[in-house]
DNA sequence: ATCAATAACGAAATCGTTTTAGTTAGTGTC
DNA sequence: GACACTAACTAAAACGATTTCGTTATTGAT
């Protein structure tokens, strides 16, 4: 590998001069500068990070912390679509991503020591367990951080705004009339919350009374779970005239039970999902949903990290809600 | 950040002795290198890379260049399948992984001397277009590179088996009585040929003409394409009887039209596609199709990558084909 | 002619490791 | 006691950049 020593010899001078001519320094020469940097270019130089980062503390890589347990990490598209996102508004700003460790290694390394080891300059978080330990550590610490879908007090965060999406389509809903309306909603988390709190705000808001056993709880991208209450949905004496599943995928199952049984979607009874990935519209019919603004939030997500990451002192804003979109489809049927 | 040389002044020794002990380097007494491991361990030392990663021209990262043109790449369930087993295997044997930097930043670097730059120990490249010159420049360079799904002449590559999956796909649908089979494959690349490759030479073994109206090409994943196409297989005079898409994904395109015709799946009409993702098991009816292999495509490429970079001289098997796996679904029905 | 200011460059220290080539002290042998 | 060995450690030179503090030469002002 030719390093500035090579270029300064070819030249003439110093590596000194060479690192301030490449650097764009005022005190070179417009000659010098001029000469250094096309030798540099035809000698095919390249410079060296590691040694950059020995002295500046700086790396321009940023670490990407995603777990993917069961196959619901990378191969899942309402993530996948944020991290391309957010790869791509990092790259345009100069920095690259890595992957932070996550089937912990021979070392035994944390989450936070692997990404100190690493030397990444920040993180961003989305989709693991935020309760663990280790988790809680990498949060609390003093590298910046962006959480995606998840807020821990004082530490910035970007999130789809699920109260607004949740509140939009159930007014959709409800405005075609239904008031038999079922949520399979997903496991605990901020995100779930969000939404079932819209889903009892838009019912009283209608004068509709909440029945429990219109409200079942299955895992995110559970096929199978959200098939089977599906089925205890449609088997109940009064059944739901509308069911929302806990997201676009997972509605697979809902539309298999639904099939199954001999009904139409939305003839016989309506079905809608959440996240607005490309599945859910090339569905027959059209799945109505609400569109999770993937690209906004991995762009926030990355903007945010630089900057905190460039000016540590400025204060930022500390939660950014991203709203989704409401995609009215084919699956719910208007009534009355 | 606490350096070794933090660890020796604590301990009374040197930074020579700290960095032996450490490494389990064999002249340093047992006693001390206890004291030492242990010390490290209570200051919270930790190794820095960039300092060792220049002495010792080791980083410890690999790159992985995958290209998302429109939504193909991340959120390509195949390809992010194969990432994922790659990340796990590799980050097993101690290595990190870094996306190559493919939004050409305003440094303007080729891919080549994005990795150089990076200091990335080696490469695997998948889901992209191979034969820019940019791309070409990589698999030629001297840099370790694993290609996936392509094979270049001298250079380790691994691949799914696509002239025995579709070996076996169609001799299945064959051995259910179908001679009308129509095939509309994706856009050229040495897996499209090689699946055209068994196509044909299985219509040759049941001695079945092949008939050119019954061949069609839409791009991969592009399920208005093969929507089209399939309208236009279903209102040919001599209709086939049974349809291979491109991909699962697109299949979805093929059963939209084959609905909105009124007709079934598979009493009138079979359909089956290629990937075996898990959308293809959670349809109505279950698909037919291959599951590709992509834990094993994906560890193999990592094993074959770390191998190539920690023993050079090694003389290494060039192509790897990984097998498929027929998925008997419901979509294929038996004639006659 | 003198002095200060500036422009253009270089020497050398530094970042945190690894690694080579010693050095020192202790042990065993004859 | 002299010798060779070994075990256990250290000093110091890298690695390839950045950056501080000089140094020198030139210019302009007085």
């Amino acid at each position: 590998m030719v390093s500035m020593k090579d270029v300064a010899k070819e030249c003439g001078v110093s590596v000194a001069t060479v690192s301030k001519a490449l650097n764009d320094y005022s005190d070179v020469g417009e000659e010098k500068r001029r000469e250094i940097k096309e030798t540099a270019r035809r000698m095919g130089y390249l410079p060296n990070l590691s040694a950059r980062a020995l002295k500046t503390k700086r790396t321009y890589n940023l670490g990407i912390l995603f777990v993917d347990e069961a196959q619901s990490g990378l191969t899942h598209d309402y993530f996948s679509s944020i991290i391309e996102s957010f790869k791509v508004t990092a790259e345009a700003k100069g920095y690259d991503i890595t992957f932070v460790n996550c089937s912990t290694p021979r070392h035994g390394r944390s989450y936070y020591e692997h990404c100190r080891y690493r030397g990444l300059e920040g993180i961003v978080i989305a989709c693991i367990d935020f309760y663990t330990p280790e988790a809680q550590e990498l949060i609390r610490s003093d590298l910046p951080v962006v959480t995606v879908d998840y807020v821990f007090d004082g530490r910035p965060s970007v999130a789809s705004d699920n109260v607004r999406g949740m509140r939009e389509l159930m007014e959709y809903i409800c405005g075609m009339g239904h008031r038999k309306i079922a949520y399979i909603h997903g496991l605990d988390s901020s995100t779930t919350r969000d939404r079932l709190t819209s889903f009892y705000r838009v019912l009283a808001d209608y004068g509709i009374e909440p029945r429990d056993e219109y409200v079942r709880q299955a895992a995110y991208r559970d096929t199978e779970g959200t098939e089977r209450l599906t089925y205890e949905l449609l088997d109940l004496p009064d059944r739901p005239t509308c069911i929302i599943c806990p997201d676009d995928f997972s509605a697979l199952g809902c539309i298999r039970a639904v099939q199954s049984r001999g009904l139409r979607i939305p003839e016989d009874i309506s079905v809608v999902g959440y996240d607005g990935i490309t599945l859910s519209q090339v569905l027959e019919p059209r799945l109505t949903t609400v569109r999770q603004d993937t690209r906004t939030i991995g762009r926030r997500s990355a903007e945010e990290l630089i900057s905190l990451i460039e000016n540590p002192r400025t204060t930022l804003a500390e939660k950014i809600l991203v709203p989704g979109e409401l995609v009215r489809g084919e699956s719910v049927r208007k009534l009355g």
